[in-house]
DNA sequence: GAACCGACTGGAACCGGTTCCAACGCGTTC
DNA sequence: GAACGCGTTGGAACCGGTTCCAGTCGGTTC
């Protein structure tokens, strides 16, 4: 391995000047700047990044802990905090916690002591834990909030807004939540949205609350029977993949969507679109959050100690596709009278 | 922030003994190790990472770079490189190379002077560029191969004829593949499994080669309407997300799936069971693939100069579940003929 | 022509660990 | 009682860079 003590020595000056060189420093005479440059590239010298970072105190990685890679949701995040790492000239220390809170708190404090900056996705862990390792002071959030650290997270609210907003113009006065798991951060959001926020806008429509499920399909399937019970001609879900879970059962029970039943998903996976019919889903920019996280981590860096840390909150907006339309005709006392069940149709 | 200095000083031993107690080397008394040990607690002393690679050589860290971290596919071998990193204790570097083959170059050089190993994963770079790279001797790769360095793939010859023998047995003779893109090192291998190996269990069935598609949705709903002029009563697909591009047309243009067509797809990413009907398609064991790389990295360490690298290929297998079908009856000549399209559905 | 100023240069200290090597203490053995 | 050997210990070199500081040199200014 060639170092650079090396090059200095080949290019006939000091390991000083070298550095200098290599390191677009001042002082140092063109002539050898370019001497060095030009031997450094002969030799293929490749600087060592742990000696940098011994010296400088700066390791050009910044980490990302995140509960599950191949979530398609916290994929997105994944892949918007690399594309600005890349950009700024950063490498990414990924880790995965398979949802787990504990072995969260672990792998944030590992990764601590080898990165800059620490970007933490939707962290499953309980508040305190969560206060404790903020103040470390080098963590952004994605999708949660807590005191005194910076973060990124969506308007939430605005976008169950629009999602009912929608559903009242197609003349639904029926809409049921199928909400997400009791300790999910978003659900808390997205629940109170939709039994207060959605009342002012949406005075005449009725919301049921269906309850929490698994934010799987299976929850989905889960749900959908009982949205059905409870005669709602529209369902909002937690996330997509419920809302997929949904579609899967009205169909297997011979429900029509949307001419039955409307169905509106949340953060607009791409598996939205692969399905029939397409799903109106509220969409979450999660690649834009991943960037601005990365952002945020350089602000922080330079903030002085008493100044609040900043909090941004990102617009969301409803992508209108082919599983949300007109209520039906209130003839029909209820569409879940005029269902035929079809059992031979299998769940997977 | 308290480095081993202080933690020897305020143990009231050397630098040496407090640096051999921590790691567990011999020649240190009992009594000093414990010593050491509850003091560095007590001084909540936490290891220089850079400090350490520095004298070691060793960083603790395996790279991984990949395509496109939201493709499913990927997203998948991602979780397995990182499940067996963890285990191992290492932490995972990753890099997207948004599917360019030379920014893949450049990330892998890159990401190379920070790691001890790298995991490639279906590299896109051409054949001279990847035998440069894998000539370091610390890269294994992943669903590809290259003279000279370990790699895991997967035995795509025998799922083609699982999926074969599988649409033979419900009397398809008539087969059409829908290939992925021509650069594509998996679809070299699915192609001629398809046409060569193909024929010599399933010798009565016609097979169609139907070309190259974008290996996406929109390649799929193209495929279909090929498959549906060419007469072909099945369709294997590239991948699931051509065979989900597949079963959206066919839906669109009013062909039931599988009474009128079958289609299989490839890989069985997750979106595969959340359609309608659940797509029968090839497992591949992508997780384990990632976990088994990262062992082989560390093989390679150990590995003689003389020694050929390990290749290891995973065995794959077939899921049936409802969008293969027995082959409708010969009696209406072509299924293509007796097709109703739908043009009011909108593909998305 | 001497004092001065600035740009450039290189020796050396330093970052925080690991590890070689010489020294040391103590119990055994001849 | 001296030589020997083993386990333990600490000083110091080292990993590969960055950066402080003192020194050198050329050109200005009075």
């Amino acid at each position: 391995m060639v170092t650079l003590r090396d090059v200095a020595r080949a290019a006939g000056v000091s390991l000083a000047t070298a550095s200098r060189a290599l390191s677009d420093a001042p002082h140092v005479s063109a002539a050898n700047r370019e001497q060095v440059v030009r031997t450094a590239e002969a030799l293929g010298y490749r600087p060592s990044h742990a000696a940098r970072a011994l010296t400088t105190g700066s390791t050009g990685t910044i980490g990302l802990v995140l509960p599950d890679l191949e979530n398609p949701f916290f994929a997105a995040v994944a892949k918007g905090v690399q594309g600005r790492a890349r950009e700024t000239g950063r490498e990414v220390l990924v880790a995965d916690t398979d949802e787990d809170g504990d072995l969260e708190r672990d792998l944030v404090d590992r990764l601590l002591d080898r990165v800059d900056g620490l970007v933490l996705c939707s962290p499953r862990m309980p508040p305190p834990a969560l206060e404790r390792v903020v103040a470390d002071g080098r963590v952004a959030l994605v999708n949660r909030e807590a005191p005194g650290a910076p973060s990124v997270s969506f308007d939430t609210a605005d976008g169950v807004r629009q999602a009912l907003a929608h559903l009242r113009a197609l003349g639904h006065d029926a809409v049921a939540y199928a909400g997400g798991p009791a300790a999910s951060w978003s659900d808390a959001l997205r629940r109170s949205a939709f039994t207060a926020g959605g009342a002012a806008e949406v005075e005449a429509t009725e919301v049921l609350d269906l309850g929490a499920f698994r934010p799987v399909h299976a929850g989905g399937v889960q749900a959908a029977d009982l949205a059905l019970a409870a005669g709602a001609s529209a369902v909002l879900c937690f996330n997509d993949l419920v809302a997929l879970g949904v579609l899967a059962r009205l169909h297997a029970r011979g429900v029509r969507v949307p001419d039955d039943v409307s169905v509106v998903g949340f953060d607009d996976v791409a598996a939205a679109t692969l399905v029939t019919p397409p799903l109106t889903t509220v969409a979450v920019p999660l690649a834009r959050a991943g960037r601005q996280a990365v952002d945020l981590l350089d602000v922080t860096g330079g903030r002085a100690a008493g100044q609040a840390p900043e909090r941004r909150c990102l617009p969301t907006h409803l992508v209108v596709r082919s599983s949300s339309g007109p209520a039906p005709a209130p003839a029909a006392s209820s569409p879940a009278v005029r269902l035929s069940p079809d059992p031979e149709v299998v769940i997977p």
